[in-house]
DNA sequence: TTATTTTTGTTGCTTTTGCAACAGTAATTA
DNA sequence: TAATTACTGTTGCAAAAGCAACAAAAATAA
């Protein structure tokens, strides 16, 4: 199941189509401004258009976690969410929102009936392909060591890329939260992972000498 | 986004028509039986018509943790899944399974097109659904303390039910398991919050005694 | 370029959690 | 009904992880 992008198999002009059948808007919105504040309550479909989109959970103690990174074609709703906190939808960089009605997609008597099955082919695939990342991150928490955390993330990105030289998307500390670990705690099992020969570390930059599978 | 069934709205005889269409195929499993051992790499949508399954992740250690229960129309399939270890579907207790090609999902001259559109968009619901529930599972599982994934837990159990008297729906032993935490430390952390007063608990019965929200 | 903020890397100490082991109860199966 | 198996509840001890604090490096902004 390869990565599926919302218009896939769709061309620019059905795309438009499909967009106006649907009574979409396109915003924009300039970096760093606060896309949606409660992501949970949403009624909206939305499209990243272009731009880069993070969805935020901001925790008790003031500290943020980033929950998912979005880029072009990605799409995100209230089915990204979580219970009890709110999520924010923050504009990483300039972007633009394309955004319709989330029933808007099972419309029946849509004029341009092939586009639609092909869009609606596309929804499923992407939340399909957005469960099993989420199934992923869960695996990843459930390990209750720090160690088989980290283990277990890096074989995540040894998969995706298929090289045991990786780069860490982003920030140690980001790291950290994504994890659910302490930084500290973190820092001190990547040393050991060094000591042991297990990896070469430095910054965001991971070299894997262990045997994968 | 209320819980969807995958043949809501589909008429018994429409169900019958789709599922010839679909060339599916039903199988009946009994209690205690692996009904699939490997399903990371299955093409197949698979529907829960009766019985109840879990879907089961074995750890080194030979413990084993329970990813997900299934019910009466539920439905699994490789996006239920995870990257590095395989994942078991078990028979909880005597059941039928009815499978289909998922590629079945996406066909176009279908002979009964209204019915496969309910399909359709029964299946996005579910997804939708799927995908709330994980992010609620990954926000209780990024908790850091036993107590706070426990509260967490309670919580959610309390916004499903309405009610501050509530049942686990597994046993302690897999509720531990759950949440990803050793189930002597989870009992002790369950007789702390029963020693400041915060709930009153029996077994599987819990009485919430604190202010939610 | 310099100043400021963020991130990385490290450590001592404390708290939390996991592990192991066992007794008692409940639930299943023979 | 008896026997077996699974689950609950408890505890001491060891290991792991969190917290706090700080210096150095890197990245960003002025």
């Amino acid at each position: 199941m390869a990565k599926t992008s919302i218009f896939n198999e769709i061309s620019f002009s059905d795309q438009d189509k499909l967009l106006n059948d649907f009574k979409a808007r396109t915003a924009s919105f300039n970096k760093g401004v606060t896309i949606m504040s409660n992501l949970r309550s949403t009624r909206d479909f939305n499209i990243v258009k272009s731009g880069i989109v993070n969805i935020i959970r901001f925790n008790y103690n003031g500290t943020r976690t980033i929950i998912e990174t979005l880029e072009e074609d990605d799409v995100f709703g209230n089915f990204s969410s979580a219970t009890s906190e709110d999520l924010y939808v923050i504009a990483e960089t300039e972007c633009e929102i394309i955004s319709f009605n989330y029933d808007q997609i099972f419309q029946r008597y849509s004029k341009n009936i092939d586009v639609h099955y092909q869009f609606n082919e596309n929804v499923v695939k992407i939340l399909a392909n957005k469960l099993q990342s989420t199934n992923d991150r869960i695996q990843i928490l459930t390990e209750k060591t720090i160690r088989n955390k980290l283990l277990n993330y890096f074989n995540s990105l040894y998969k995706k890329n298929l090289s045991k030289n990786i780069t860490v998307p982003f920030s140690l500390t980001n790291l950290a939260d994504y994890l659910s670990i302490d930084r500290s705690a973190m820092m001190r099992e990547l040393k050991n992972l060094k000591d042991e020969g297990l990896i070469n570390q430095k910054g965001k930059k991971i070299q894997l000498l262990y045997y994968i599978n």
